[in-house]
DNA sequence: CTCATTTATTGACAAATGTCAATGATTATA
DNA sequence: TATAATCATTGACATTTGTCAATAAATGAG
């Protein structure tokens, strides 16, 4: 499980074994169930995940039941609830496992310190941080000049693995649009497909 | 007027005073016109703007002509076309300044070599950019999430000088939304507002 | 494998928002 | 201050999207 977390970032950071062993010694295992809660909303996020196997899901929920997709994490990527890890505020957004999935965790003083040990750790987080601020200018674009049908279609281009695996849902919640219209927009496919 | 981003720095770094000016002395001042374009759209983001007096507009255009306003960015804030300015990338966005401004301009490869030479100026950063990121995340649920009155409720409540200082219009592309919504919501305040 | 539960689809209708057009207000600039 | 240009407001209507309800399909747990 370490050794998947460590081919990812060894493209990213240079460590001796010595660091290596340092870092992956902070990073606890964990195998979640099908909808499993790991952060619940009103709890302050204490824990960074990079999932190894099955996927993560950010949500908002409102007082009527109503949810929100915040974000989706997969394999190989990090992932946590960000402005209750950061700045240490009890969390507007939970934490569920979307599938029985396979994570570690390292919490926030670890990363702290890992930051201010671990030489270049604060460089790659920083450009990982950039990465993550730019798909999140991406979204709000797509939010502020598409409709849904476009917003559905280019999903459907960049990332059919979301489609494909998640419930209809989840989908729908995380383009901010109803599951009945997502359900609609799939019926009739983009442009046009005659003969179906 | 490099004075200003000096005192705008130092509760967040500290340098001696000839760090203080390197870093200052690569920030070149400009002096910007009403409705002046500081990048086209197309062209690579070279520059980081901080703003001293007046306003900026990161902003989109559609084929139809229709905008949209990525960001806005007033006195004391930094802010550029961030996916072109980091990814080195053409700009799907341009920059105008809204309001005649003064802006200080940091280049790409000086804002890099700082990183690599100031100590503190690469965490500094990377703290500015969490707080970037959360913003954005804000803003992607309060799309997800809420229906236009909300929008404008929490936007007049949370940043009425946005709301004071600039055209209906792009108030309204911020908002994701049209310029005639705006103007209907505008005019029923929400809630009661009885005998007004 | 079976059944209870969850999820997806579809129709009818309601609500929100966009578009177009006309008019009125504001404002930059000479 | 005059005036041309820009911007804001409003009405009528179209379109998109949401909500509610019924039914069908899929799926997870035992």
């Amino acid at each position: 499980m370490h050794q998947i977390l460590r081919d990812k970032l060894s493209p990213l950071i240079n460590l001796t074994e010595e660091q290596w062993t340092f870092v992956l010694g902070h990073a606890k295992a964990k195998t979640t169930k099908r909808n499993e809660i790991l952060l619940e909303k009103g709890d302050i996020a204490n824990y960074l995940f990079f999932v190894v196997k099955g996927c993560l899901r950010i949500f908002l929920i409102n007082d009527d039941g109503q949810e929100a997709t915040r974000f989706l994490i997969f394999e190989g990527s990090f992932g946590t609830a960000f402005p209750s890890f950061t700045l240490r505020q009890p969390s507007s957004a939970a934490i569920q496992s979307v599938e029985p999935s396979e994570v570690l965790m390292i919490s926030h003083a670890d990363h702290q310190m890992l930051m201010d040990t671990v030489p270049g750790w604060e460089r790659m987080n920083r450009l990982g941080l950039q990465q993550d601020y730019i798909d999140a200018i991406v979204r709000i674009e797509s939010l502020i000049t598409m409709d849904a049908r476009q917003r559905y279609d280019i999903l459907l281009k960049k990332n059919p693995k979301l489609i494909q695996r998640l419930p209809n849902k989840m989908v729908a919640d995380y383009l901010g649009i109803s599951q009945e219209t997502l359900s609609r927009l799939k019926s009739k496919e983009s442009g046009s497909r005659k003969g179906g």
